[in-house]
DNA sequence: ACATTATATGAACACTAACTCATATATCGC
DNA sequence: GCGATATATGAGTTAGTGTTCATATAATGT
C-alpha cells in the first residue's frame, strides 16, 4: 500500500492513547488500581495492603490523579481514593483477566 | 475492609500486565501496531511510513516480537511484519477510538 | 498552642528505555 | 564471487521513571 493510502492517527491522539497505556504498565499502579476497584481507599490503607512507603504510594496516587483517573476527597486528616474513569478501569480488567485464563 | 479480605492478584501475574500495556505506552509502537493492522508491512515500509530510521523501527519490532505481539516472514531481502495477538489489538484499537470520541 | 497523625511534595539516586551509529548477516542480480 | 539492498544487532548516549529520604502542610485531640 502507498503511504498516502494509510491511515495515520493525529500525533496528539497518538500521545494521549501512549499516556493512557503508560498509566497501566507500572505493576504498582496496576496493584493501586486493582485495589480502588475493590473499594474507596486512604493512602495508608493503600500503602499497607501493598507493603509500600506511604511516600512511593502517594506519589503514584498524584501521577494517577493527574491523568484523571482517580480522584480523591478528605475526611479528616485521612484522604479517600477512588477510581474515576470507567472506560480505563475496564481496559484494567480485562487485560488481567485474558491475562489469568491464558 | 480489612487487607485480608481483599483480593490481590498473583505477582507474576501484575507483571504480566504491565507488560503488555508497557508494549503500548510508547508512542513509536503505538504507530507501527496501527500501521499493521492495516496491512503486512516490510521493515522499510513502516520505516518510511513513519519517517523513523530503519534501526529504530527494527529494535521495536524485534521488542514487540519478543511479547509474540507480532510475527515476520522473510521474502527476499525483506521481512514483512503482521500483528500476532488479536487482543492486543482489540485492547489498542479500543482506546484509540475512546480517545478520538472524547 | 502543641504534639500527633495523615498526606503531599521536592530533591536525589538508581534503573530503564528509546534512539543513533557502526557493523554484521543474509539475499538478490549480475 | 561481488556489489547492492534489506534487515538485525550491539554499544553508547540521553532522557525518563519509580523509589527513598527529608521536609512541608494540614487536621485532630488535648
Amino acid at each position: 500500500m502507498e503511504k498516502t493510502n494509510h491511515d495515520f492517527l493525529e500525533e496528539e491522539t497518538v500521545q494521549e492513547v501512549a499516556r493512557t497505556f503508560k498509566a497501566l504498565s507500572d505493576p504498582t499502579r496496576i496493584k493501586i488500581l486493582y485495589l480502588l476497584t475493590q473499594e474507596e481507599c486512604s493512602v495508608g490503607h493503600i500503602a499497607q495492603c501493598l507493603n509500600m512507603t506511604q511516600s512511593a504510594v502517594s506519589h503514584q496516587l498524584s501521577f494517577l490523579k493527574n491523568l484523571r483517573l482517580v480522584k480523591s476527597r478528605r475526611q479528616g486528616q485521612s484522604y479517600f481514593y477512588t477510581y474515576d474513569d470507567e472506560h480505563v478501569i475496564g481496559i484494567l480488567k480485562e487485560v488481567i483477566n485474558h491475562t489469568l485464563h491464558n
